[in-house]
DNA sequence: AATGTTACCGCAAACGTTTGCGGTAATAAT
DNA sequence: ATTATTACCGCAAACGTTTGCGGTAACATT
């Protein structure tokens, strides 16, 4: 176990001061061509690599970036960090990944965590409990700016990106009018989450003004199996009318598979079915599954573009809305 | 911006040295109690919480563990991931996550970070296309201990753990000649991986011994499409002899499945399906199916324990294998 | 009364950087 | 020949901790 190589040591090697090493080190108009050429290969050579934690300690930057988020087996905030890596490295950011775990008491470890370590940004998606914003508001005073993102607090004056869920919300329940549906199950998340409001009511208003006779119910579920006993039981034994079904989420869409798949039920021939996703779950299933899109890929990428504003300084909090678009499976 | 508080800070405010300030905060029993109550009653009021860079600076030891996987959206990491937390919390040790994307080249950058870090342990599953483990060995010789998992290379002296690929390959099999299968198609991934012919060479022997009169067919796919065409044209159309397929992966699962709704087959009456998963694709299906379970949240608890045991310095390097269980769905 | 113990506490160096400032020698301008 | 300019380079302080060592006062022991 040897000891790293530091400044001290390849100005010793060098008999050159140890401020003569670093400003070589980083191109500093100050030292000779000759110098910096000698320096340089020493370093090279020993694989010198500067100690963070002693220039973080000296500058107070730590040139990394936090992303949180509630779970990590979630297709759409895995595109969102692969987003966020592509931009980071480019920039000279490494990005250290946190999970909630949806848990508050976590969350706010981790955001001590963050402060401590004086990361440069954060990126987060709060937990659905998450109800007390003010130590996100702290971590701005001590300037390192919090981007919310997909989960995001009600509080006005932040920053915030999130998926269009009206418009996607809208698109879908576009789709199901186009398609002629007359009877039409839409099942939704927890009736508490902001998510399940937004784009409940945008999907009830669309459909309402499209097509006021038509026969429309909504439901809630907590949980994927909760959404499967849901459709079980609200599937109509005779599909005279056009039926379709809408779900809101990922979660609700396995539960209502699974229930279909127990009918033996086949779309688009036996009742349409339309979801909101990022793609992963709808691409399981033949035919694949309509829906539309919430990436998490284009939310990445406005997220840091964002970030980089807050860093320069000159921003002011903001809400960006990522509109989606319908992906065609054959599901409806 | 206001500034962190500081361990000078309370010394000044108390009339006190730093050193003492430092020494109650850590209940040094040179310090009266007296003077450690007044130092902690200031530290928690005006929120002390030291700074780690300096910490390292002085000490280095980083308290974190690295944890590097190709990618995230993966059930079996997430569990891993979760299991390693979940152990580290408890020991005072935090962990930060990384993302190869099963790149080689950023798995040198991650490595490299970590090495700067001086993170206390390295938790890897390697990409399917590293070769040269040196730059893991040179970290042991830093001191940094690294357990492979899942992804380990072939090198013999090194800390490894794996799931028991051999094993899950044997009672999926034998679940198969169990239920009286007289024609099966097994599914494989990419012929070069070593789990790929790991579970194939094992596979194939349990089949054989149990039944020589089997009939018997092995492909291999390396895609999710790859193996929806494979199963697409390899099903019988007649499917007089009772027909099973087995799975090596979720991947290929997933592929197969598609097919397997494709045809509008129904498992486990038209056929019988079984495969090896950690359990999250299988569930998503109805009837679910049913599958050999390889389990990351044990894998991570062995890794953790074995861990630590490197960081006692009582280690010498050991392949740990964690057996499967089969998990019943209803597909077979 | 001299010495030994004990209980507290502070000094100062060290970890590896960065950076403002000042210094020296060589060269250019007066 | 003096002064200004330039090109290089080093000193030293600072970032916030930890920790070995030494010091002082109070008390207990001879």
């Amino acid at each position: 176990m040897r000891q790293n190589p530091t400044l001290k040591k390849i100005a010793e090697k060098l008999n050159v001061s140890i401020s003569t090493v670093s400003r070589a080190l980083k191109d500093h108009p100050d030292i000779s061509s000759e110098t910096k050429k000698k320096i340089n290969e020493l370093a090279e050579l020993i694989e010198y690599d500067p100690n963070p934690y002693a220039i973080n300690l000296r500058t107070h930057s730590s040139k990394e970036f936090a992303v949180v988020v509630p779970s990590l087996s979630n297709f759409f905030y895995h595109s969102f960090i692969s987003a966020i890596e592509e931009d980071a490295r480019d920039y000279g950011y490494s990005v250290i990944i946190y999970r909630s775990s949806n848990d508050p008491k976590i969350e706010q470890q981790i955001l001590k965590s963050c402060r401590h370590k004086r990361v440069s940004g954060i990126f987060i998606a709060i937990t659905s409990e998450t109800t007390d914003i003010a130590p996100f508001l702290k971590l701005d005073i001590h300037g390192i700016p919090v981007i919310f993102f997909d989960k995001v607090p009600q509080y006005e004056s932040c920053n915030k990106i999130c998926v269009g869920d009206e418009h996607a919300a809208s698109i879908a329940a576009e789709e199901i009018l186009k398609k002629g549906f007359r009877n039409v199950l839409g099942i939704f998340g927890d009736k508490n989450m902001s998510i399940t409001q937004a784009r409940l009511q945008k999907f009830m208003e669309v459909m309402r003004n499209g097509n006021p006779e038509i026969d429309l119910k909504t439901v809630h579920a907590r949980s994927s199996e909760e959404a499967e006993q849901l459709t079980l039981s609200l599937i109509p034994d005779y599909l005279e009318k056009k039926f379709a079904i809408f779900c809101m989420s990922d979660e609700i869409l396995a539960g209502t598979m699974k229930a279909i798949q127990r009918k033996r039920l086949k779309p688009p021939h036996d009742l349409g079915l339309i979801g909101i996703s990022d793609g992963m779950i709808p691409s399981l299933f033949y035919p694949e599954i309509t829906y539309a899109e919430t990436s998490g890929y284009n939310l990445g990428k406005l997220a840091y573009s964002r970030m980089m504003r807050c860093i320069s300084g000159s921003s002011f909090a903001q809400t960006i809305i990522d509109q989606s678009k319908l992906v065609m499976g054959g599901s409806i």
